[in-house]
DNA sequence: TTAAAAAATGCAAGCGGTTGCAATATTGAC
DNA sequence: GTCAATATTGCAACCGCTTGCATTTTTTAA
């Protein structure tokens, strides 16, 4: 019945405190912040109206510690900067919150595999109840680390690897069949690809899909550059390659909305030599860049915020329930063209 | 002495199982992952390497329960959706993590006021060794309770308000003025400012600047218009206005380089019934964004990386030292012309 | 009214580290 | 070789919360 002055804690009230000014158990004070039914109505008011006063918090690392569960999930992508993964991150962030979990943005640690180094990003992960990946890539290291410690992993954007993750994406074959689809109706002569990375499986899908349908539609291969990277720099560095061809491409398929946009900025750059005055430009995702008034990108459009939001309740269903088996959860995606 | 294969804790090893394996204690192998002097070398190599084979890496958890730390600053930002802080975002975590701390994204929760809901990021702020504040605006509350739990905050990008917290910004009003010598040095007409949330103090100052030496050079005050944010979506919805003014000006200083952004394009869309065709345009910031080659924007430009690395060193030096008086660090700003 | 079932609460043993203090081992000076 | 000074270790008490199990209270059934 201790009536002095309770937060001890350095100024913090702890479960203690509120217990003892709530006249119950730390258990019970436990509990009312738990979201069990195992309370009374009666006390859990009066518990929480304490706790309230004396603003009071559970002490998430003691929380964690004792249960085991850190309801953080991490969000694995290539590259921190790309801010498409920003969007990503968002997303992410705000359907966990919804579902009062936290997301954390890890990176895919190429370099390091020095173990003992890097530790604060290695406890991290371990720290993590789930994984949601958007990395082109997933190390093996990586994927038996998970499955040693019973982690959660969801795929996000390309079809999983590992049969026993989950995925969650859109039919990246299809949609650049439609870009093919739509150069095909709109007259191009020379249509053209770029796009990054050969190892990663989207771009791959988008090249792929494009190339057969243009194979089906022309009787020839389209142009095909790999730029390595997909970021706006490649794109508008690229341009001035293509503008030096004697035969330049009239439609140019690009892997994402970024390459898009810096090809377009590249190309008017040197309008002046330009043999082809109006190409079209194609990219493909849903960049919050591209929807800048200024450029009136035509697109692949995927449904990204649909994607991520059941991505990420997807994952933390699983985490909550025991394994279940992995699922593969599309999305179509469809040719917009930029009013 | 125990020999059979450790790792217990559910496929994790612990500080325990290294401690076993190593013949140590675990106060040994704790000091060996903390920056401690205090054990041979001969140990901690040894303690090292068996933690390396077990793949041990601290519970953090576990660590900041005990040692009252964790390691975690916090970026308060107004809006998570404004690219810049999302660049903010990356220069702090990368200088948190050179120095082995990790930054978490907050927002300034306007809404809720009810401790009760909103407990996670409630909690999570709890559980933060030092914030970061580049919101705009930092409640009552909020700074009680940063001084109740001894709680270290740096304030970024302005001038702070309260006389205990530290802050890193640049000279607002001195950038704001080099652009009114450059309008005047332009033979700019009819020079306008626009600018956000007439609350926030950066924009305030780069607005009192701007008009200040205006009216000294011009012996006139420009056009002022308050747009509420300083979106992109803003300066392009504010072209229109603009444009329906009988005398358009023929200089506009953005308080932002977003606002910019958004204020050339929409100018452009309305090029058609425009007066002046190329008017000035100023933006205030260093956005990636408005890298973009697209955008040969001039703009006050200021050592964004610098400031935040700054800004973060000192915040983490403070939380390892007692309080230290309260730091007032300038940077220069200086007008750059989009080449 | 009474016994059995269900609901609410509390006990106490952790969770995996950190840290003040005491104990032991080394080293150096005399 | 002896003893104080110094460098290394280990002990054990937490840190604040969760949770299986036991206990008490309330409700339902007979």
């Amino acid at each position: 019945m201790a009536h002095e002055r309770s937060t001890r804690n350095h100024g913090v009230a702890t479960a203690q405190d509120v217990a003892n000014d709530a006249g119950v158990s730390v258990t019970t004070v436990s509990r009312c912040f738990a979201d069990t039914e195992l309370v009374s109505q009666k006390t859990r008011e009066k518990v929480l109206s304490v706790a309230n006063q004396l603003g009071y918090s559970p002490n998430i690392a003691a929380r964690v510690l004792a249960s085991r569960r850190s309801r953080l999930i991490g969000l694995m992508v290539d590259d921190f900067n790309d801010p498409d993964n920003l969007d990503l991150f968002r997303f992410v962030s705000s359907e966990a919150q919804r579902r009062n979990f936290h997301a954390i943005l890890l990176n895919t640690f190429k370099e390091s595999s020095q173990t003992s180094s890097g530790s604060i990003e290695n406890s991290l992960l371990q720290q993590v109840d789930g994984l949601l990946v958007a990395a082109s890539y997933l190390s093996q290291e990586m994927i038996d680390r998970c499955a040693a410690q019973d982690k959660r992993v969801v795929i996000l954007g390309r079809k999983s690897g590992d049969p026993s993750f989950s995925s969650v994406y859109c039919d990246n074959e299809d949609g650049a069949a439609q870009v093919a689809d739509y150069f095909h109706a709109r007259g191009v002569q020379r249509p053209a690809f770029l796009g990054g990375n050969p190892k990663a499986t989207v771009t791959n899908e988008r090249r792929s899909g494009f190339v057969q349908r243009i194979e089906h539609l022309y009787g020839m291969q389209p142009i095909v550059r790999v730029t390595g990277a997909n970021d706006y720099a490649k794109g508008y560095a690229i341009a001035e390659e293509f503008c030096s061809l004697p035969k330049q491409p009239d439609g140019y398929f690009c892997a994402t909305d970024l390459l898009a946009i810096g090809l377009l900025d590249g190309l008017q750059e040197l309008e002046a030599g330009k043999e082809i005055k109006n190409p079209l430009v194609v990219g493909f995702g849903s960049s919050t860049i591209s929807g800048l008034a200024r450029y009136k990108l035509t697109s692949v459009v995927l449904p990204m915020e649909d994607m991520v939001r059941t991505a990420t309740s997807h994952l933390i269903k699983t985490i909550g329930e025991g394994m279940t088996g992995p699922e593969r959860i599309t999305f179509p995606c469809a040719l917009t063209e930029g009013c």
